[in-house]
DNA sequence: AATTCGGGGTC
DNA sequence: GACCCAGAATT
């Protein structure tokens, strides 16, 4: 019997068939899965799914959404660009696809935010088309399976591995091929204790055979992670504090967070510069954010300003952000972090 | 070819 | 803390 036939006997008997995603399945709903799937796990993605097509029923609601609003669904996903390159594609479905999400791969990957294994997925697991893929799953259950040495993100690995997705893939089923492939990667070819005995492809494996499965795939080296530090304004009254929305390149690209400073002598400057009259300073615990490359420490800088604030509230730019009643924007996980900080604070005294 | 984008979960 | 997770875009 054929790999595929074997991962595909399997899949009617074990794979998983009852997420959000895998029900009344079309290219628009199998996208969004798909991207907050992309580097995220499965039981942190289904609210936030749900949330989303409840407010984003079709890709043309999405298109005509405010942007805020889409980061908005997107508050603790991370990888935020995500959420922007959603938006966009939207767009362009809308305006150059009159709305309707294109079928062949060429189109589906010139898309933001969607490469080949995501333009696969989304075309194989939607309408049955048949092209492969190769998310984190998909890699380990290969790179296990025919002992490929090598880590994600060496070329010479991707390559190899693309390689045996294209030859394994077939050419009917390939919507229950692909997503018993991740089923098996996330159920039974797990990182940890991968349990071979339930694997319809155990006794070609390499891996197993070998009893070598915990050396696939293999890991990158990795690096020092450098440690960064910055001072975060809170301005407030008490009521509302200051926020300002960041550029969309860069960290938490179009998120609203607070203004920084680099020193404590920098602070006077910024306030100055924004207008504002500083009554107390008061300087919070510090703590730290990693991020995938880097550590960030940040000390939170209560600031009490002087009476009614005179800077204005575009909306585009900048905002007083109620405590209270909190607004329908896109935080970064530190903003939310500061913003419950300042709230605490407030009320304990 | 390597780096850059976060945050939550798990151990 | 370290490590991992349904990757793509950029340099």
């Amino acid at each position: 019997m054929s790999f595929s036939s074997q991962v595909l006997t399997w899949f009617a008997e074990q794979g998983r068939k009852h997420f959000p995603w895998q029900q009344n399945k079309t290219p628009y709903r199998v996208w969004i899965s798909e991207i907050m799937l992309q580097q995220t796990q499965v039981t942190t993605v289904i609210p936030y799914y749900q949330r989303f097509m409840e407010s984003f029923p079709t890709v043309v609601d999405l298109a005509n959404a405010d942007e805020d609003t889409v980061l908005h669904h997107w508050t603790g996903l991370g990888y935020y660009a995500r959420a922007r390159n959603l938006h966009k594609a939207a767009q362009i479905i809308r305006d150059e696809y009159e709305g309707k999400f294109p079928e062949d791969i060429d189109s589906v990957m010139a898309l933001p935010g969607i490469g080949r294994s995501t333009a696969g997925a989304v075309l194989s697991l939607s309408l049955n088309q048949s092209h492969p893929i190769l998310d984190g799953n998909v890699k380990r259950v290969l790179a296990r399976y025919f002992a490929e040495s090598g880590y994600p993100g060496q070329s010479k690995f991707e390559k190899a591995l693309w390689a045996y997705s294209e030859e394994l893939t077939p050419q009917d089923n390939a919507a229950d091929y692909n997503q018993a492939m991740m089923d098996i990667g996330a159920t039974v070819c797990t990182r940890g204790k991968p349990l071979c005995e339930r694997c319809p492809v155990a006794l070609n494996c390499r891996a197993q055979r070998t009893g070598t499965t915990d050396q696939y795939p293999g890991k990158k080296p990795k690096k020092e992670k450098p440690v960064k530090r910055t001072h975060m304004l809170l301005f407030t009254d008490n009521e509302q504090v200051l926020m300002y929305k960041r550029p969309q390149s860069g960290i938490w690209g179009g998120l609203w967070s607070f203004y920084e400073a680099e020193s404590e002598e920098q602070i006077v400057t910024i306030a100055a510069e924004l207008g504002l009259e500083v009554q107390s300073q008061e300087l919070l615990d510090e703590f730290r954010h990693t991020f995938s490359h880097f550590h960030l420490d940040i000390v939170p800088v209560k600031l009490q300003i002087q009476g009614q604030a005179t800077i204005i509230n575009d909306h585009q730019s900048q905002l007083w952000y109620h405590l209270q009643h909190g607004a329908d924007i896109g935080l970064a996980a530190s903003s939310k972090t500061l913003l419950a900080k300042l709230t605490t604070s407030k009320e304990s005294k």
